[in-house]
DNA sequence: CCATGTGAACTACTTCACAGCC
DNA sequence: GGCTGTGAAGTAGTTCACATGG
């Protein structure tokens, strides 16, 4: 493992970027299909472009994990996919459970990235007893009275939440009190959970008001008056103030991968997702 | 609109940072529940409160919108949600398509989180020409062959793709030739689009990883000394929310500031759940 | 007084550009 | 020669702290 690295230093694992963090996972896929298709090595440039980034900011990424490569080459593939898991702490078993069976949870236990990303579902968690007792991607979905003794047995320390907006706070609050000390929420809630324990977030709905609004100014900027028309004196009432429109929103979002662009683009974003069917 | 507001420097909708961007949905929701629960009044505290952000931050974010507040008093919970679903493009209506409809397509044409913002659900597209024909949450599920006829008969721009890897990429460029500049895309790939079109991604799968990264981290880094440099009394509550461009991170600290106070932190979720049972 | 709105300071991240090594 | 690794420069985002105005 560690080469003997001797110096460098706040290089080593210490200080890593959040922003490097949440690339090692694009990285790690751009060179696990590499690794399926036998490629031995890559060039910062090639596996950015896979990657969708670019490469000063990769080969600066991998700087934060050591000196991988080989100057003149490149890197080794292999050695790199089996580092850079080791730095995400995907050498080892996560097992994970899932609460909330609904067409979000279902797709998630279907959801193939999991397996081989080192993620193991140990178990899919509902509190409707119409739910329990089925079979959802081949596991039985067990009732929420289970809760504790799942975490507990299994040894589980990530939780994922696909209910409801209501009943997100109460699982959270169990699941955290079981042991758990990272969740993915998908609720639309804002969780209160103790120090120590991570949350993430994935909203769907908030993907699609970020691309609304580029959207709206893509449409918007080529005319000159405008912002004066829609902004200004708009026409008709606004819809959006009105109460009562919330509701329950659940959604969903999961599924695999992330993507990017090679010609451009303009924003971009990460969440999660799932498999798609 | 209403004030003539007519100078302000650069203030005016230009140049909204996209951190910002990302953080107006959070708000909104946040407003949302308030204005249904008949609050008239929020003051920056209350409202970074309930979104999850420090209240610096949200102020600094408003004041890119314009001055909705009242010095002394706080914001107008309802002229807020106006103002913000104005500048996000939400007053109005954006019809999107969903193709691939698998177990995550199926739960995202379940979302209620769509229509109350906004969104309206054309179309649900699927090469399988076993789906075609069954309705998926109350909509017909049409082949891929008229993806072009559905794009442009009800003036789509925004397309959701929820199809396995392979198929993406040529999902992708059959929506972007028919008209649609905005993609949310769940396949687990880099897609390639031209110029002027946006691609948002969501990757569960990421998720989890950097959520492995940092429980990894706890099990294994509490050395005294070294905790103490970052880790240290971090709350830890990372959102999914990329601002920058291509993966960014939004990661989150706020010890100092803002007062979480009880043990709890506030964190933040949002995201669309489903409907369990 | 109180809470907004904002310049200024600070911190995080990105990009440049080139020295170093294969 | 080619490509990595990295200081240095540049940019974006966050937080401070206080003047401003109801």
């Amino acid at each position: 493992m560690a080469t003997g690295r001797t110096h460098r230093p706040a290089t080593r694992s210490r200080g890593i970027p959040e922003a490097t963090v949440a690339r090692l996972p694009l990285y790690l896929r751009a060179l696990t299909a590499l690794s399926e298709r036998s490629v031995p090595t890559v060039s910062s440039e090639e596996l950015a472009a896979a990657a969708g980034v670019n490469s000063a900011k990769l080969r600066k990424d991998f700087s934060y994990l050591g000196s991988y490569g080989t100057r003149g080459v490149g890197y080794d593939v292999e050695y790199l996919v089996y580092q850079i898991s080791r730095e995400l702490g995907l050498t080892q078993d996560w097992p994970v459970v899932i609460v909330g069976i609904g067409n979000l949870g279902a797709a998630l236990a279907n959801y193939g990235g999991f397996a081989s990303r080192g993620f193991r579902v140990a178990a899919l968690i509902d509190a409707d007893p119409a739910m329990t007792g089925k079979t959802v991607a081949g596991l039985p979905v067990r009732h929420t009275d289970e809760l504790e003794t799942i975490i507990t047995d299994n040894g589980v320390s990530i939780g994922v939440i696909a209910t409801p907006a209501g009943g997100a706070q109460p699982v959270c609050d169990r699941l955290v009190a079981a042991g758990v000390t990272s969740i993915l929420n998908f609720a639309p809630t804002v969780l209160s959970v103790p120090d120590g324990v991570d949350v993430r977030k994935v909203d769907l709905s908030i993907e699609l008001q970020i691309l609304a609004f580029h959207e709206q100014r893509k449409a918007g900027e080529e005319s000159p008056a405008e912002a004066a028309v829609r902004a200004a004196a708009e026409p008709v009432v606004v819809d959006a103030a009105v109460p009562g429109e919330d509701g329950g929103e659940g959604a969903a979002g999961e599924s695999g991968a992330a993507g990017d662009d090679n010609g451009r683009k303009g924003p971009e974003g990460d969440v999660p997702a799932v498999m798609p069917a």
